[in-house]
Order: structure tokens, then C-alpha cells, then sequence
DNA sequence: CTGTATCCATGATGATACTG
DNA sequence: CAGTATCATCATGGATACAG
């Protein structure tokens, strides 16, 4: 698909949608949390501070349900939640990029005089 | 520079700086509206609906120091105020349409059964 | 026309306590 | 440990009126 065939209406939809998984203070910090070792609630909440349980457990659900992270049981007593990032958490990589890019550049162009 | 050579926290910290920029229900409609014409005050409330002049108002200030949208003022009777989108504006086309594409691409991931 | 000011509803977030 | 529940607070946005 060629997204310049999209509509102009399709393309602000699409980027709105991207928007809505990324944006926040705190979705990206926690994947990289996750990324980088902290696999339980209690690690996580510690890998990225100021963050309470309410929020966390909130921003946990959202990327699961965009399966950007995936939740595990373990039956054991007392019982061990695991989170680890999906495979497909990957595909984030070039638009997080552009994002990194294009934030270093703006910072130069609105502190320039 | 190459932003693999980044830290952690700074990535994350460009990433915020560019979420802030373009994140939100308003700033790429207004973008788009003003870059297709519609380059006074009215005309882009009118083609961005259904949006307040408080928020407009708020939102233009916003690109405006972010430098992506230049405003201009005719001293004319009755005042007339245009605004353009900047030459800079242009840089965030390869964000935009990386941000399309994972959208695109997510729609399909999330609505898989 | 181009906004600013005011008031109000809503949702997001934090603090804290508590459950299994 | 892994959360949920409750309450207080705050930022955001909408509605409306109005000023230059």
C-alpha cells in the first residue's frame, strides 16, 4: 500500500492513531524499562520513577492491548506477573528514530537566534 | 550526529520534545488546512471543525513558536492576519508519513483476531 | 475579523489505603 | 508482590460573551 494514495481525512486518522500509542509521559519510558531487564510490576515501577501503581498498571494495559508488551502468569504462590516486550514492539523502531531525528534537529532550530 | 550514539534518556527526552510538537487532536489538521489555503484565522476554524477560537488561538501560538507556521500581520482597517506554513514545516514530512505507515500497519495488527 | 476573558465540565494524575 | 479502590487535585478543552 502507498499511503500517498490515502486521503488527506485517512492520513491525519492514521497518524492520530500512532499518536494515541505512543504519546504520554510515560509509554515509551516504559518499554525501554522493559526492554532493559525490568520484567515485573514492582521492577518497572522503580525503573521509571515518579510512576504509581494506578498509572502503571493503566499504561501496562494500553500497550498490552496494543501488543506492544505481553502479560504472563506464572501459577506459582504467591503469584509472578511477567512482562516482556512482543516481538512486535520492534516495528516501532524506525518511527521512534524519525522521532529522535527530528527532535535533535528542532532543538537547534528554536534555539538558534 | 548519529543518534545511536545517545543515551537512553536523551533519546527519550527527543522523543517527548517531538511528541509535544505535533501530538494532539489539533496541530497536523491545522497544519494541513493552513498548507491547502486556508491562511486566516476564519478559514481554518472553518476548515478544522469543530474547533474553538480559544483552542485555535492556543494551538497557533504553539506552531508558531515552534516555528512551522509564520504569521503576518497587514496593516490594513480592518486588521488581517495571514498565516503559512513555514519552509521548515517541510522537515516533518518523513516523521509524518512514518507515523501513516505505522498506522496503517497497526490498524491491521490490532483488528487481527 | 481576530482574537481574549470567563466560567465550567471532563478526564488525567497523584496520594493513599487496601485486597488477594 | 501485583495490583484495585477511593478521594483530591489539576490541566485541558469546550461554551459563551465580548473587546479592538
Amino acid at each position: 500500500m502507498d499511503i500517498e494514495d490515502l486521503a488527506t481525512d485517512e492520513k491525519i486518522k492514521y497518524v492520530q492513531d500512532t499518536l494515541f500509542v505512543v504519546s504520554g509521559k510515560w509509554k515509551l519510558p516504559i518499554l525501554i524499562a522493559i526492554s532493559q531487564g525490568s520484567e515485573r510490576f514492582r521492577d518497572i515501577q522503580r525503573s521509571v520513577p515518579p510512576i504509581t501503581t494506578r498509572v502503571l498498571s493503566k499504561e501496562l494495559k494500553d500497550l498490552e492491548q496494543n501488543k506492544l508488551v505481553r502479560r504472563t502468569v506464572y501459577d506459582t504462590s504467591p503469584v509472578v506477573v511477567e512482562y516482556t516486550v512482543s516481538p512486535y514492539c520492534k516495528s516501532l523502531k524506525p518511527l521512534v528514530d524519525e522521532m529522535i531525528k527530528w527532535g535533535v534537529n528542532h532543538r537547534k532550530k528554536v534555539t538558534e537566534s
